[in-house]
DNA sequence: GACGATCCTGGAACCGCTTCCAGCCTGTCG
DNA sequence: CGACAGGCTGGAAGCGGTTCCAGGATCGTC
């Protein structure tokens, strides 16, 4: 800026009269629309490329009523959460989605009340094609103002007390259930879990999927106790839990953050995992490769999640059929169980 | 979207209609400018009022050639990278400086070929009104197309071989001094360093801030091993430098991960921190707290770093004078050293 | 009471593109 | 040879705001 020559771009009527042709027909040019002859098209292709014309994006965008953009919002509490690796590879994901596309991504932090009433006004100013929503806690008013803004919406995980008609979550209970399964496979029997805040859809999946593979395998829950997927909150729920049950064998905790506090938690005990105690996280997060020993846990992709929300907004938006997603998760055998 | 009832927003001509004035007297309004009659006013305002009127973002940035949107574009090889907590922070900053502004964010991951042009796309069909470019290795051509574009633009940390007009960094330089200092404090003097990697500009500056500091007590360097920030590059340097002297007493390292890197070799060669060899990372990540011994290190504030890259741009935006800004840096006391 | 100066006001142009529509030209068929 | 069905074309009306400008109303002043 500043002293920059910002030669002002020419526009499509400058095209067109220097291809000797009306703006209706350089737009059609423009548009690969039908019913333009190969003189036409000629002529106007090589205007563009003398003048270096490019399209005014807001100009396009006011007559088609078609942005170009898609939000993706966050919604929680606490910004800092953003900070988390997470969302990077959620966005990871969506930038691979949207790549191939011409659409650009806007991000909203919509966690303050500041934030989400910038995002509302977004959404009702039509200021984007369509929005994808993550960390949704329970009854988030967002909803409500999504849905009343009619505009195509994705939702990340899927959100408590209300089933989005589109979303894409990974499979927790399924996860869960693995996991609990494997280590019913290993011979134990007195196995406890640590949960996520039982507040959202993930953590009480994941307690749902323990609970399940245990009464399958003809046992009762052993142990439960909730965190709220922080290392600190693992580590507090694994000391409740061998105060309760000092006969433990075996923890599935919903997060690899937990598990790791755990860990910490069951060494300090003198109890050797995996030999007295197995245990199993659930995130597949870098932190499971670097606790000791190695974390078994339940793996899943977030920047698939990320790529599929876009995929599904992306038909949406096209006004194409499409569905909701849960992705598959697996286990990974590390040392800890 | 699909079955919503979507009814159209109201336009600004509907208003002004309900309020009995003409178009550009409820324009007035909306923009809070002079020249329009208390009567006028409270008409107008009851009328948006009434129909829940909100102003058409796109319709306003054709008129104003502002699109109320900026960019951040992150640039490098690796899109994986970008799930580093790293920019998670900035981004924290960035939104937070944003809140009180009426702009959005636009994040491209720059990464690909595809990417680059998309945003070089963006730049030039003037879809956002400015951009804060970060991790340009050397002589990225995003500069020249940013300087083409006549955008304003911010950089946040300095691109190596390149003095962009406005940007904002770290101290890197007055940080690596301050560890190493520290370490000579310590009444070390086989104080060796792992650098990032020295194609960076953080990378190159830390190297020299470590550098002045020795040689500024009277010593030479003792030992320099190149790493790229990442753990395992730490671990291997450390490999080498123990071998090259085995008599070392400290380490910097440029950064955390390389740090706890370090740690890792030097606890597998017997050598006891920070009794034997005194440790500091650089970063202050939340990996230093976790590290055995906990890592004394340099704290920067990613998050500030993200806030003002946005202020500066906001000013640039505004026509306003502003400056380029180093942000100081300092010393975390754990246990490393 | 006449006269600017000042404040408001609505009309109209404009931002740059898409798209509908009427009209032209051509070619084909009966 | 006349009628008709196309394919192409440019004019014009949009999309929904902002802003310039000329003119009318209001005011205070001499």
């Amino acid at each position: 800026m500043g002293t920059g020559t910002t030669r002002r771009q020419p526009t499509l009527d400058e095209v067109a009269a220097r291809a000797g042709v009306s703006r209706s027909a350089a737009s059609r040019v423009l548009n690969k629309a039908p019913h333009v002859s190969r003189a036409t098209r000629d002529a106007v292709e090589r205007a563009i490329k003398e003048l270096g014309y490019l399209p005014n994006r807001t100009a396009r965008a006011l007559a088609t009523r078609q942005t170009g953009i898609v939000a993706l919002a966050i919604s929680h509490d606490d910004p800092e959460l953003f900070a988390d690796p997470f969302f990077g590879q959620v966005i990871v994901g969506v930038s691979s989605a949207l790549e191939e596309t011409d659409l650009h991504l806007l991000l909203c932090l919509a966690s303050s009340g500041r934030g989400r009433s910038r995002l509302t006004n977004l959404l009702n100013t039509r200021g984007v094609d369509g929005i994808m929503l993550m960390a949704l806690h329970g009854d988030d008013p967002l909803t409500h103002i999504v849905r009343r803004a009619g505009l195509p919406a994705v939702y990340g995980g899927k959100p408590l007390h209300f089933k989005p008609q589109w979303y894409v979550d990974s499979d927790n209970l399924g996860g869960a259930r693995l996991a609990t399964e494997h280590l019913l496979g290993l011979g134990r029997t007195r196995i406890v879990t640590i949960t996520g805040e039982l507040g959202t859809e993930a953590g009480a999946a994941r307690c749902r999927g323990y609970r399940e593979a245990m009464i399958m395998a003809g046992l009762t829950p052993y142990g439960v106790a909730e965190g709220d997927f922080t290392e600190a909150s693992g580590a507090a729920a694994m000391r409740s839990l061998l105060d309760e049950h000092p006969d433990l064998d075996a923890v599935f905790a919903a997060s690899d953050n937990m598990a790791a506090g755990a860990l910490r938690v069951l060494s300090e005990a003198g109890r050797s995992v995996p030999a007295d105690v197995a245990v199993v996280g659930f995130d597949d997060l870098a932190i499971a490769e670097r606790t000791d020993p190695p974390l078994t846990t339940v793996h899943q992709s977030i920047q698939s999640l990320g790529k599929e929300m876009t995929r599904v907004l992306l038909e949406l938006i096209a006004g194409r059929e499409t569905a909701s997603l849960i992705l598959p998760t697996r286990l990974v055998l590390r040392g800890s169980a």
